[in-house]
This record gives structure tokens, sequence and C-alpha cells, in this order.
DNA sequence: AGAGGTCAAGTGGTATGACCAGTTTCGTGG
DNA sequence: CCACGAAACTGGTCATACCACTTGACCTCT
């Protein structure tokens, strides 16, 4: 007996997915506009407030617009959405998407050590509690999926000892996308948690306070794992 | 007669509001359990379907944990929401915040870079109409503020030229938390959108696919002008 | 005393229907 | 032909009732 991932999606959930859905798909194009609130509930079979709550979820997303009076209209979610939408778009499905998780481990191969770099030069002596605690955790994680969230762990860390609220909430944007596709990506990325002596190395040079040396190790510690989903996401382009 | 600069905030609107203005200032801590959705409503003077859509709208964004059967819970949004927050955090009632436009400049001088990369490599010349329209409306805006609108649009297109999906949705999030705050860091910024000519520069890098170059040349473009801001952040906090 | 079940109270979830407030449309009267 | 305004949309708000879930107190049986 292991899981109950539960699945008890609300109804206004259930709207918001549908109509995501069809954007996402093309069905529902930028600029079209929505049938309103009360014809899509009876479409639908849900209340309006159903209806409107979901609505109102997807304009606060800049998914569509919506102004009293008019019609609501959906928007080009590449030109407007922000990270909150990555999870959507990395697994419409169950099924990842290969271009989407290329353009996540890329980015996380460019942030990532400039996090490093920037603990370094901020936090640095004042991480090693943190530090120690989370690797401890890391190399007692029997599993690779359990070594993963402890890793996710490891950069949170990092990440508030940046002390730069914009890379704090960009982590906290891409590793909600990533947590669903943890299972799914951990054949590839075992390459990189098992590498425990290079968590320990970066975090040496976090600790000494030597940015350069902190960013240097962040590479080479993200980069085998990154290479080779890259290769791995080429073949599956192939087929 | 210019002006309307509107206002009219929904209901909902004001709630949400309100909660999160709450939960910046620290009244309302991590953990803490709100009050039940009618309590809310009849505090607030407003009906419980308002409330309920603020507060659908709060867990959204990750700044609040609402369980059927249980009283809704505050969450730390440090650690868990998204880029969607930030323009909230950095413009809390009229007056833009320190750290986080400091924060803003750095992750766009790591960022931005990367993009002019990417775009050389993937899209080269298919951008150079683009690249010559955006240009020319940069030139030909006549006050400061028009030139800031201009030079988002030029970066838009490299980000489209980019094509990560992740960066995508980081530069709408940071446009959308840049845009409230452009008439206040007019006078800044425009030691930046004046040069027409490091633009022209960096277009003509792009266009003929220097991926090195491109990067080199959005440094030379962004650097002065993010030097200008961390010393004036750092007068400003002296006082 | 402890383990188990039951039930009441409180929470969020959903639905209905009414009315308010803006926009657009189109017909009517100038 | 034009200007005006009523009507018919649209979303915005509210009140109310009921459903579904969680908790905890209480009660029962062992």
């Amino acid at each position: 007996m292991n899981l109950q991932p539960i699945s008890r999606r609300s109804v206004p959930d259930e709207v918001f997915e549908r109509l995501l859905t069809e954007m996402v798909e093309g069905t529902l194009g930028p600029g079209e506009a929505l049938p309103s609130e009360r014809k899509l509930a009876e479409a639908l079979g849900v209340s309006r407030p159903a209806v409107r709550e979901a609505l109102q979820r997807m304009a606060q997303a800049k998914l569509v617009d919506v102004r009293q009076g008019e019609s609501t209209t959906v928007l080009d979610y590449r030109k407007h959405a922000g990270l909150d939408l990555l999870p959507r778009l990395l697994m419409p499905g169950g099924q990842v998407d290969i271009g989407v998780v290329r353009s996540i481990m890329e980015a996380r191969l460019h942030i990532a050590p400039k996090i490093a770099e920037l603990a370094a030069e901020r936090s640095g002596p004042r991480l090693a509690g943190d530090l120690d605690a989370v690797i401890a955790a890391l190399v007692a994680a029997d599993d690779p999926v359990r070594r993963q969230h402890r890793a996710l762990d490891f950069w949170d860390v990092l990440v508030e000892g940046a002390s730069s609220i914009v890379f704090r909430l960009m982590f906290n944007g891409l590793r909600a996308a990533y947590l669903p596709a943890v299972d799914a990506l951990t054949t590839i990325m075992a390459a990189e948690v098992d590498r425990t002596d290079a968590y320990r190395a970066l975090a040496a040079a976090v600790t000494a306070g030597d940015a350069r040396q902190a960013r240097d190790r962040a590479v080479d510690l993200l980069t085998p794992a990154t290479e080779r989903m890259f290769t791995a996401l080429r073949h599956l382009e192939q087929s």
C-alpha cells in the first residue's frame, strides 16, 4: 500500500483545465471571443459562479481578457502568460512535452550557477549548517526520486542564500513545473543526483565565499545530466 | 484633458489586495489560519462569493492553501509564489521597493544576454525585418517613456527568436512587473534606451548569427544603466 | 482504559436566481 | 442623414440554500 495522490478536482478546476486545453491545442485562438458566462455554464452543465471562478483565474494568469459589458476574449498565452503556466505546458495530458523539457533544462543550466555565485557572495559561511543538513538528507535518501527532492531542497538553500527575490520566485516557478515530472525524468536525472561529491564540492565553495568557484562547480554539477537529457530528447524527436 | 487612470477595481480585487497587503506586511504570517469565508465576508462587508473568488485566486498564486473541510491557511509567499507576484512586491502602494528593483536589474543583466545569444543561434537572419522595424520605432519615439516601451518591444523580438518557452514566460513575468514602474525609473533608464547605436549593434550581431558577439553587445547595452541604477539605489538606502 | 463507531458542527464547494453596471446595437424621432 | 435612446447583450455582485468533507467530541462495546 503506497499512495493516494487524490485527484478530487473541483468543478472550476475542471472548467479551467478544459478551456486551457483548447487554448494550448489551438482550438481556441488568440483574439477569439468566448461564449458568455451564462452560455458557457449551460453548455458545460455547471453553474455560472463555477465558470466565473475559472474565468477569473484565467484572467489572473493573463490567459483571457475579461471586460465588463464586452465579451471575454482569448489572449495569446505565449505573449502574456507567466511562468505559472509552465506546469500545464510541460505535461499536457500525462506526456511530457520535449521542447518544454529542453527549455527548462537550458534555463536551469544558465540560472543555477548564477544562484550559486550570489549565494557565495552574499551568504557564504552562514549557509554551512543548512547545506550540511540538506546534503546529509541527500546521501541518506535511498531511491532516486527522493534524491531528486532532496536535491531541490539543496538548491532551495542556495536560492535563499542568494538573497534575490526575483531568482527566488523564478526558482519557485521552475520547481512547481518540475515536480509533476520528477517520475518521468528520474532515470536521466539520477546521473546528477547521485553525484553527492559534486554537491559537497559546490557547498564547500559557497561556504568559503568563493563566487567564481561556486559558479564553476555548479556548472560541473549540472552539465552531465543536462547533456544527457539533450541527447535523449534528440533521439526522441527522431522517432 | 488626458487621464482616466480608471481604478474601477472590482470587489474581489479589493479583497485580494487587502489580504495580500497584510501578508506582505507580515500581519498575516505563514501557517496562520484565515477566518472562514462567511466570517471574512461579513467582516469586509461583501458577499461570500466575492471573498471566495479572491481566495481562489490567492490559492492559484500559491499564497494560501485552501482545503475543503479545514480552514484556509496562509502560505509563505517567498517559498511558493511565482513571478506573477513580482508586480505586487515591486510597488506596494505606489512606492518602489529598492531591494526588488535591484533584484530585477541583476536578473535582467544575467538573463538578457543569454536571450540575445539564443536568438542569434536559433533565428539569426530571420529576425532582420522585425528588428529593423522595432529599432525604427525606437528612434522615432520622442519621449523616454515611449522609448522604454519600444525597447521592451525590441527584447520581445529577441525573446521570440530565442525559441525558448521558459525564457519567454520569464520575460513576460518580468515585463509585467516592470511596466507599472516605467514612470518611476524613466530617468535612470534613459541612459540605456537613448543608446540607439547599441541597439543597432546588438541587432547586427544577432542577425549575423554571431552568438558570442550578441551576448557581449547585450552586456554592453545593459551594463551602464544597470550600474547607474545600483549606485542610485545605494544612495537611496543611505538616506 | 482503550478501540471503534456515530454524529453534530464547522469548513469549503456548488447551485439558483435576482439584480446592478457597463457596452453595443439598432430602431426611432429629429 | 444624423443624433438620441431604448433594448439586448455582456460581466459584476449579492443573498440564500444546500452538498461534501473534516474534525472532534461523545458514546458504545470490548
